[in-house]
DNA sequence: GCATTTCTGAGGTGCGCACCTCAAAAGTTG
DNA sequence: CAACTTTTGAGGTGCGCACCTCAGAAATGC
């Protein structure tokens, strides 16, 4: 049987009451005897009962994803995903909602995070671009006992609060990795969109990108990066005028989430094959793997992020260490056989 | 706040003992009644907490991994994994832990499961090849109603109980896609080694594998398949051998977990540059996509492998239905730039 | 309608711990 | 060494539920 606390104060040579305050870390007890407690739990190997834990601390989380009222399919994904982990946690005393708010009006956002009360919510996802007044209000919520996570967006490791989505640089390297070495030949012009380049994810990717093509593959040049704006015709129209100049285009990579329009604008005006990679798998996506309409998709687990971040959220709240390992975001590669 | 037990016996019109006797299955109770509950439990949202029926049900689960008791790398991967995982359950009152065992003895192994007892272990996950003799001790473990899955071998979806591991046709497939994408010009002979034939997931690789290159990729030809019953001298005489015959040799394929040896021997025998894909994320397998010695890895997440292994059992001793999309372990295509 | 069976309610105990109070012991100060 | 202050112990209560017993109520059979 697992030793309990009243076993611990027989070993430690203490009272329940002293092994209470060590473990709690409540004042008044000598360092001395800190000590003998912590020996004893080395001893014994004491490891406290979570489940009585939170049950006599009548701990409930309150987690919110806050995610943009716009996108495609891939919004749709997380969206569901976050349903789904709901359900899931609803065992663990942990309710999870995800919540659509114009994310890109910095005023809104650090209005909206500014009222966020401890009482009533233990926990924010944010997947927003970064800005002072969303840097602000973070660390406002910080400074009240709220954790915070940042959400596929924002630079990794960037300050004390933890950051959930892959390598964005190394996505792009992996991108262009995989884009040299499915061309045949391995010269052409590569075209590059996003649907804005204010987003730190797509720069990066795009660094990532040039930096393993300038290096490996000499024969492929990248043009500058295209902006869709999510805008569809205005998409078509840059397309046709970049092909008019561009005959020798070879490749088509697509940085940012959501790829349904460019791929099917891109798919219309192209007049032979391209080397097509896009990010993240989301219904349109998978499908363009298994026609062959595109070649890779590079993508991050949508489950998994979404635990993960909710587990980060409750370390955080428990003040534990999250599980570095289980919590790194991989980068997929996904190609038809493999979905 | 969340309602209890109380307030559910307050909505459904019962009593505390009648709540219990229909949420803990207990016989006597009219079937007007319990649907009475259930319908009051859907009206409130009642949630059981689960600390609470972990606390009063004193349920402790002790899980063992029983691995192959030889290997290389790749098996200390997941002995370290396991490790980390005993240290992460702890909390939940779950012990777990691995040992190793002549596998490949049917008759010893059956004779181990057959002396495991209910009162100590309830949950088993086993990495052994199938035969007979091991399906019936399954069988009967299941019986005594120790919980089971086959981790990373045997046939997914094959009986009562669960599979831990990829779909290894869908792996071969995908190791042939690379192989194809990854070769220029695209022809040439094709390698393929495994330390046996005799284990399924080889054979349904190389099923995987051929399938895809006979079908994009008519100008490769895949060669028999060679063992190397992980025998460096035997692994070094045989690819002599075959080199001789074949000159125009292009692309390697290990199909078994441990790439060390016939990695190793491939590089001081051939004379020309080749395409080179193998399984498993190891300490080698790592060092050697980064120094361009191979050019990708089909991998699966051992962390992930080992917990979802733990979740399962978990699940299954609870008479929970497992999360299947956060169990289903993905293929994962490794090349240096997503390592 | 009565005996019998089936169902339901009331109440208690304990799981391991957090959190609280009060008193006693040990240590410190001048 | 008295008057403190600091540290420790003893004991109680409750978290939400499982599991148990016993008595009474309701439904059933004949």
């Amino acid at each position: 049987m697992r030793p309990t606390a009243k076993d611990l104060a027989v070993e430690a040579g203490v009272s329940l009451a002293t092994i209470d305050r060590v473990l709690n870390g409540r004042p008044g007890v000598k360092p001395r005897t800190v000590a003998k407690v912590n020996e004893a739990i080395e001893r014994i190997g004491f490891v406290r009962n979570l489940a009585a834990v939170n049950l006599a601390r009548k701990k409930t989380y309150q987690f919110r994803f806050l995610l943009p009222d716009h996108g495609d399919q891939f919004m749709d994904v997380l969206v569901r995903q976050i349903e789904e982990a709901r359900k899931a946690f609803a065992d663990e005393m942990t309710d999870v909602a995800a919540i659509r708010l114009p994310v890109d009006d910095p005023y809104r956002l650090a209005g909206y995070l500014g009222a966020l009360e401890a009482e009533t919510t233990q926990g924010i996802a944010i997947m927003a671009p970064e800005s002072p007044q969303v840097r602000d209000a973070i660390n406002r919520l910080l400074e009240r006992g709220i954790e915070v996570v940042q959400f596929l967006t924002g630079q990794p490791k960037a300050g004390s609060h933890d950051f959930v989505g892959i390598d964005n640089h190394a996505a792009g390297a992996t991108a262009a990795q995989l884009m040299g070495r499915f061309s045949t030949p391995k010269q052409g012009k590569i075209l590059i969109v996003s649907e804005t380049m204010q987003a730190r994810d797509s720069i990066e990717r795009r660094l990532g990108f040039d930096e393993v093509i300038n290096r490996e593959y000499p024969g492929l040049q990248t043009l500058p990066s295209i902006e869709t704006h999510g805008d569809t015709s205005r998409t078509t129209r840059i397309f046709e005028n970049v092909f008019a100049n561009h005959p020798d285009i070879s490749g088509f990579y697509v940085m940012s989430a959501e790829a349904r329009i460019p791929i099917g604008e891109i798919s219309r005006i192209a007049t032979k094959p391209l080397v097509k990679i896009v990010h993240e798998r989301t219904p349109f996506t998978e499908a363009a793997l298994r026609s062959g309409e595109i070649d890779a998709v590079i993508a991050q687990n949508s489950g998994h992020l979404v635990r993960s971040a909710i587990r980060i959220l409750k370390a955080r709240n428990d003040q534990r260490i999250p599980l570095a390992s289980q919590e790194k975001i991989r980068i997929e590669i996904l190609i038809k056989e493999n979905l």
